[in-house]
DNA sequence: TATGAATGAGCCTTCATTCAT
DNA sequence: CATGAATGAAGGCTCATTCAT
């Protein structure tokens, strides 16, 4: 009788909101860094803000989804056999452009069991190029994917506090240093 | 509106607070970078909110004051002949294992005023050691005290998210990394 | 970082608590003027103060729900052929005895959407009436509906100051007083 | 040894100290209201807090010092014989544009000593002039000096609220009001 | 299971007031 | 008696998290 309930599609509503919230929060994240409110995710995601804890129960299990998505374009681009470690950071540096957390995220809980396998997802990526550039003695043995994986971390951890208009020329200088470094 | 004080060791006691909330100050900003709670501050320094807002008006002067020695003592190191850059980054990296926030400030709000020089004095002491690593040959003439506070800030954003265990390792396997791209 | 929760009614509560809200916010600014602590609304109201932020977003808001009634009843009387000017400022004092802040508000921040709403739905009561008045020639024309919202506001602005036994007499005295600015 | 004291002119400086507190007063609740810090207050009088506090216990006890002077002014008027109520209401009119807080004050507190006895002055400032006004019928006896303090009043109450730019008109709107109300 | 309101802790900031020197 | 720092209690606001429906 006085039950105003807005709308509630039901149980079957379960994936879309997962797949909102995800999105949503890739723009959450991208704007904001990681530390942005979770309600806006919500929010932004037309979502209640208890489904949101359903699905993902703390801030680094819905990070984690978030960048799911982004490893798997970089997992994608080292299958493909031509793939090298410029074109790889590259892309990384796209996707850090647009959502700075997704390697904000690699380097944080690694204690954590979900954290330890995006790390090791990355590091699985970042092997398998360097492989081919130690192959090709286009880059020192002495360096690894852990060295990347440090260098990007450090990367991404000072975007979030570097203005906008000013973030895509740190990106490009720093890769430039990056790769004064692994020459052989 | 309320007077139930509980103890005033008096005017006295202002130096001493003052420094007691830079004591403070320089461990929470170390253990959780420079954006920490400031009433954290002053609850570990054992002085009332009010008092710290009175020594420091804002969260900046704060950070100033807490890093003015660390600066001194960079200035002081750059002024000696013999300083080399090796060494002048092995201070830093001491610095920063004890506080990260040394160089999170210096990327930090360039438009303001204190912020801004900060940053200059940090440029000014990288500069002079740089030059002489530039003129013996050691150090690329491409490198600039610019590129090396980015470097700095990198690492200095990625600390406060390793584990304080790690950091150790981090900071010297960085620095090797460093090293690698300064080599003309 | 926080969740000693102590109890939760659940969302079936929110129309209760709005309008606990509205009837606090009307006590605390009856009594204490428009200014009065907004965590006092909430405490009295027995409500958190998240929900009150929830349902009223600023000062402004709570206070408009407050006197949304009071207006409404303004508007219902004057619509009332009958209503004569002496009817509707002796329910206007009425309200005024009982929360000073309706007038308060209709003085303050012109500029602000809301605010300027309010003003002008008083404008317009009194308007309705006054013109009735005017077309009697009972009140000189050159008396405007902005003299009595300036009169009211006055009213209204030395209320809060006035102990609360005398409000009466002054409200009653200040009428007086008021009547004969109006004859013509 | 370690004492930087500032200075301390000592009790010479008493008299001296009183009356910058009431000039500085006179500024800032001119500017703030009578609800202004008090802090403000000591700091522009370039006197510390604890003498603020020594000479003046509370808020009323500086305010009533801070309407002293104006009130000597309005009985220095009121003295006058060719003084009228027009005249008297313009200086009031005046002193309020300068500084709201005279008015307000003698309102507040009625039950306080001082604050009656303020309120006691001006009644007798406003009855002398008054008494005129009736003796040559230009003002209704039924109008008493409690009736003008209290338009006074409310006056002042709307002040602080009042845009700065418009409070001119404010003012010569209410004191063109309330003449009609005196007319006989 | 989804919803979205409720809760309350926490941080920031401002001030009135006290008190050692 | 002056000084000015110290104190801590408001009050404002935001957010993570829970939970009745």
């Amino acid at each position: 009788m006085s039950t105003p309930a807005k709308a509630n599609r039901g149980p079957s509503a379960g994936p879309e909101n997962r797949r909102a919230l995800i999105a949503a929060a890739r723009e959450i994240f991208g704007e904001g860094g990681v530390d942005a409110p979770l309600s806006a995710v919500a929010k932004r995601a037309g979502v209640g803000q208890g489904s949101l804890y359903r699905h993902f129960p703390d801030r680094a299990s819905l990070a984690l989804a978030v960048f799911g998505d982004a490893i798997v374009e970089l997992e994608d681009l080292a299958a493909s056999p031509e793939a090298d470690l410029a074109g790889l950071l590259e892309l990384i540096a796209r996707q850090m452009l647009v959502s700075v957390g997704l390697i904000q995220l690699t380097l944080t809980d690694t204690a954590d069991a979900q954290g330890a396998s995006v790390r090791g997802r990355m590091l699985a990526v970042l092997g398998v190029v360097l492989e081919r550039e130690w192959a090709g003695g286009r880059v020192d043995r002495e360096i690894s994917a852990d060295d990347l994986l440090l260098l990007l971390s450090m990367l991404a951890g000072v975007l979030p506090r570097t203005p906008l208009g000013e973030r895509e020329a740190v990106v490009r200088r720093a890769l430039e240093l990056f790769w004064r470094s692994f020459a052989s």
